[in-house]
DNA sequence: AGACGTCACTTGTCCTTACGAGTGATGACT
DNA sequence: AGTCATCACTCGTAAGGACAAGTGACGTCT
């Protein structure tokens, strides 16, 4: 029918003619794309050629297949959650970051002992095999029902002298936190952020859909002296989470930074 | 030869067999897998199914195919640029964000009028069809080679009064602040920093490899009553950048957020 | 009426065959 | 020596066929 000319490959066509029907509201979000037998005839191709033109929306993130029923085009809303990265002070002068306690655990958490390697010695600023107390835990946003994978890892060093720490790697971030201001220190926090594809385990405790990056904040918690106290990293999906950063500015002086 | 057997599909053993030789390091970073030909021997399977399970690996970011020569596997260090949110105050009184200029202009801005969409009205707290001033550019960090997309969005109410917004809309952001400083405003930012997968034309204007997300960041510059100035959005492959962000207590009053 | 089996439709998997196209080395020709 | 054609290898594209598996509706049997 509606013969196609213009780029390079045929599936490419063909994907192009239907990302154009999607981008352009012809198909709308959540309805249900003709079946692969309809696109074979509409195309005059063959169902392999079809296959990689979904093959390649699929990848794009732009529609989702479902076996047995069809492919349906993705709504592309705004996450359902955003975290709020800005730290407010409490009534007793402690601080909090507020996406600590939005989220429930889904399981008990689970701690052990470890070494650091060279992603998380380079944020501690420690050397690689430094030892580390570590805990994981499932969180799940109660009411978007949104799940994140959550590490805490403390080092050896930070433990000491700080006897819950050591005793109880299990104890939440907030009550960390409210640990450390007790034990003297005025706490700053760096966040870095990356996005990357999942790996398939990541894709199975997230409940990911396809072609759905993992968003991997990477938060260090600071003390008075600006040494690295703590490591946190959160995992969770791009396509349920965003992240939202007050920036105010600060008096600090004139540093421009490049790393 | 080396039959496997464990999960569902013919192909998905494959792709696990080979993710876990990656994975292990058997096959090493930048070296070259077998080639269809071995694999299908190998694991005694046809190509459709060998060059399926490559697909799979291929869309979680493992390997890196080139036409004519083979897979590879990737590398996957940390990203070369590291996108730096802090504010700092230069000597004469006005604030910086240093991200704006660490960029290269590899083309000449463009500059346009739109309208608000339902996304950028939400951000700048306009309604939807309100009139905007735009600019678009493409920026390069000379140093990395890293791409990215730039749009300025400056509302005519913001543009109103202030001669130069309106003549001149390729003004870049760092010289904007100073602007929207000398008249009189007090200026805070806030960041939405978000992930999904590229357009095929954000694939080919940053020259992503397979499987990589972009980063996307929209940033709104405020007044000194909090309303909206002007929304900027940044788009870059997140294979080669990560965001830092520095978060320091403020005294604001308390205030949980949760959108 | 209710439970359940069947059937038509969907996508998923797997194979075979064929040819096009990029890459690099080898070797012949100038 | 240098240039260029050829060839063998790689992945890319396209078609065909066949059967498995998930889904939902329809109709029959109890």
């Amino acid at each position: 029918m509606s013969e196609i000319q213009r780029p390079g490959a045929l599936y490419q066509q063909v994907a192009a003619a239907i990302r154009e029907a999607i981008l352009s509201g012809e198909f709308e979000p959540d309805s249900l794309l003709p079946s692969e037998a309809q696109l074979m005839a509409r195309y005059g191709v063959s169902r392999p050629t079809v296959r990689n033109a979904i093959a390649a929306l699929r990848a794009e993130g732009l529609i989702d297949v479902r076996h047995g029923k069809g492919s349906y085009v993705r709504t592309s809303g705004r996450p359902a959650l955003t975290l709020e990265r800005r730290i407010t002070r409490t009534a007793d002068g402690t601080f909090v970051m507020p996406s600590g306690d939005v989220w429930d655990e889904a399981e008990k958490p689970s701690t052990y002992r470890t070494r650091t390697t060279k992603d998380t010695g380079r944020l501690l600023q420690l050397g690689t095999e430094e030892a580390l107390f570590g805990c994981d835990r499932l969180l799940i946003d109660p009411s978007s029902g949104t799940r994140a994978m959550h590490r805490t890892l403390i080092p050896f060093t930070t433990a000491e002298g700080i006897a819950v720490l050591a005793e109880e790697p299990s104890t939440r971030p907030a009550a960390i936190y409210g640990v450390l201001t007790q034990y003297g220190h005025k706490l700053t926090w760096s966040e870095t952020v990356r996005a990357r594809m999942p790996l398939p385990d990541e894709r199975a405790t997230l409940r990911l859909p396809d072609a759905t990056p993992v968003l991997h904040l990477a938060r260090v918690t600071h003390g008075t002296d600006g040494r690295p106290l703590i490591l946190e990293e959160l995992r969770t999906g791009a396509d349920r989470a965003e992240l939202a950063y007050r920036i105010t500015a600060d008096k600090q002086p004139t540093r421009r930074t490049r790393a």
